[in-house]
DNA sequence: CGTGGCTCCTGGCGGC
DNA sequence: TGCCGCCAGGAGCCAC
């Protein structure tokens, strides 16, 4: 599920649910899911801390304690945060336990990744992960695209090369664009591709806004219509190619092909 | 660098 | 109904 949208709704919620509280328990079902950092350290880092705040950069949520770490979150493609009484969900990978409720990492598939750090610019660069795609400016942006020669698709889907972006709304963004997933990037002008920046950022913010739920986006959207037999809300019928390994929606009326 | 394939994991769905 | 293959909003690794 989680592109950055969702990571940015996850972010709201544990903003909303999660801070200024005692960690009472920290229960670790799935320790497999942990990156940099053994389950002793982790509960011993979270157990009677609170979190102050958190941050999202690309599909990653950071969660401050009151004692300079961060727990890092990754969703994967099935991965939420469910805050309430409940503790008895069997895809429950990550329990902490305050005094009023809950806080869940729920992951179903085990693609999701937990960890924990005291430098995020420093995890960020190890990770090597490109720009937050909200965060880029449009120079910057026309800039990187115009040195590569790669599939658009691939490109903006690339998280070294971009932050945040992922398969569904990468096809939004590109049918919002007019081009088509295969172009390559090189062969875009420069407006061209200053609109591509445009329709990127108005996209995901519209995403947020709609709390990320794509199939409720407005009806000149593609996510409402990006299912078995779909039509172009320009009427029409869809078309269903691979990119990158990606299932991929485009309409070859609308999107043109630059090579 | 670009591209394609495989892998991790689990569950839901369509087809037979 | 029951079983099977395919697919899923991610990403790392490897080969050419």
């Amino acid at each position: 599920m989680p592109e950055l949208p969702s990571v940015e709704i996850f972010k709201r919620y544990f903003n909303s649910t999660s801070l200024k509280q005692e960690i009472l328990s920290v229960d670790i079902r799935n320790p497999e899911i942990l990156i940099n950092v053994s389950p002793k350290e982790l509960e011993n880092r979270l157990i009677s801390r609170e979190f102050t705040g958190s941050r999202r950069y690309g599909k990653y949520l950071f969660s401050h304690l009151d004692n300079d770490y961060f727990l890092i979150l990754h969703f994967g493609m099935t991965g939420y945060l469910k805050y309430n009484k409940d503790t008895a969900n069997p895809h429950t990978r990550l329990l902490l336990a305050f005094k009023e409720g809950n806080l869940g990492f729920i992951d179903v598939r085990k693609f999701g990744k937990i960890g924990l750090t005291r430098d995020v610019k420093q995890f960020i660069k190890d990770k090597n992960l490109g720009p937050d795609a909200l965060d880029i400016d449009s120079k910057t942006f026309i800039q990187k695209f115009s040195n590569r020669k790669g599939q658009i698709k691939h490109l903006l889907m690339n998280q070294n090369f971009i932050a945040g972006i992922g398969n569904l709304y990468a096809d939004e963004i590109l049918f919002q664009s007019c081009i088509h997933p295969l172009s390559k990037a090189d062969k875009l002008s420069r407006d061209k591709l200053k609109q591509l920046y445009h329709e990127m950022i108005r996209v995901l913010n519209k995403a947020i806004e709609y709390q990320d739920k794509p199939f409720s986006l407005p009806e000149s959207f593609l996510l409402p219509h990006r299912h078995h037999q779909g039509e172009c809300p320009q009427g029409g019928p869809l078309e269903v190619i691979k990119v990158g390994g990606r299932t991929t929606y485009y309409c070859d009326e609308c999107q043109k092909l630059y090579h």
